[in-house]
DNA sequence: CAACTATTCAATAAATTTATTGAATAGTTG
DNA sequence: CAACTATTCAATAAATTTATTGAATAGTTG
């Protein structure tokens, strides 16, 4: 009894390690995040991360194996995606441990925003009840395509590149909150930072995109 | 700019991988999984894991330089303990993405469970429900140092190896709620299985304490 | 402060992970 | 079905991780 109840024990213990084993290298937790945007082809996923294709390949490899992505193919693409919700959860609560408890991540982090001058986040409560009573501007400064994948309700899309250009479509009355992909993304500092220069009343949105649809919060999708 | 967004996401692509990377080793995994109930000397990791002492410490370091882990001394004995919350809150997610993902996982669990024949398992919420009502034993079957740092509201503490012993305290009358550590504890499916072979009514708890206190659910402290 | 004891350290060998290169493969398109 | 192209594979070398051993250390106790 005693010893079947190790046995039991070793599997698990081996099993889970081997999942936090796939996560545990820079460049599968920079796949992960971009993943958590919709599905990508290898060689895009090379591109982004500035890997080289044989390279990206492999540790996609790793992350099937570990059954953490999926692939599904059209045309002449393979089409990689997470297998879940709860790899990006997970994803999410080791980025929410290195927030919390790493220094070097809390002082990145903190260096990367003193560069901009951007004042406090809107909470995704606030946000929320802001969506709900219409009394805001939602702007999304993600790719085009990531917004058709799925955005938060009644949000806009403007690519952060696109933005000066279309910059006269946006009210200098409203109140605008601008988004991305999560905390980690900074795309919506540079936005903010724009917007204020040139005399918008625009804040940044704490969290992205997918950790507003994780807690459920009203999302549409345009495809 | 460009450049130096991309030197913020190494680092904290680096750096959460190295969390990831400090979790991602099958002993690191067990050892976690015990801190979570609370402090423990190298000595008794060492015992409960299995491993030598010295081996046992160097994974303690490792766990330690990630930050996981904290030491403080007591007389002449060091505790390791997790840094916080959220330390447990990633393992546990991992945990959840393997129980869900994982097909070796999957099968461990059904073998084990497969092994006693204790019926369903009661939820958090409905056992919330039953504490309220008050018409339930709460049965805590960990070690009693375990009981006494925290448990479930209104448990009362027979640890396994003492169950048969004292099992006359309990009433057959009343429904009983057993409960140990986690998800991943097996002491409550002995417990049950013992109750009810002479005639108890009990029923598992389908989480463990941890997950419960994550909750925000009532416990109690008796130390 | 001497004796003691829990814990860590340093060195080492074996195992695993990673990036790179160039070739192979598998699937699609017309 | 031939040509094409995205992706994977196999081999290799360098880097990292792991367990073990025996010695060293740091802190406590009386």
């Amino acid at each position: 009894m005693k010893t079947t109840a190790r046995k039991f024990k070793d599997t698990v213990y081996v099993e889970l390690a081997k999942t936090a084993k796939a996560l545990g290298n820079p460049h599968r937790m920079e796949i992960i995040d971009l993943l958590a945007q919709g599905p990508f082809t290898v060689e895009t996923i090379a591109r982004y991360t500035g890997m080289t294709i044989a390279n990206t390949s492999q540790h996609l490899q790793v992350l099937k194996n570990a059954q953490l992505v999926a692939i599904s193919r059209k045309g002449n693409y393979i089409y990689y995606q997470l297998t879940g919700e709860n790899v990006y959860a997970a994803w999410a609560s080791l980025r929410e441990l290195g927030m919390t408890h790493n220094t070097e991540v809390k002082k990145a982090i903190d260096d990367y925003r003193k560069g901009y001058h951007n004042g406090d986040a809107v909470s995704a409560e606030e946000l929320l009840e802001k969506v709900h009573a219409g009394d805001v501007i939602v702007l999304d400064v993600r790719p085009e395509d990531e917004y058709h994948r799925g955005h938060i309700h009644r949000a806009i899309s403007i690519p952060l590149d696109q933005l000066q250009a279309r910059i006269r479509e946006l009210s200098k009355k409203q109140e605008i909150v601008a988004y991305c992909r999560g905390s980690l993304c900074m795309l919506v500092e540079e936005a903010v930072t724009l917007l204020k220069q040139q005399g918008y009343k625009a804040r940044k949105f704490d969290d992205g995109y997918k950790d507003w649809a994780l807690k459920g919060y009203p999302t549409t999708m345009t495809m």
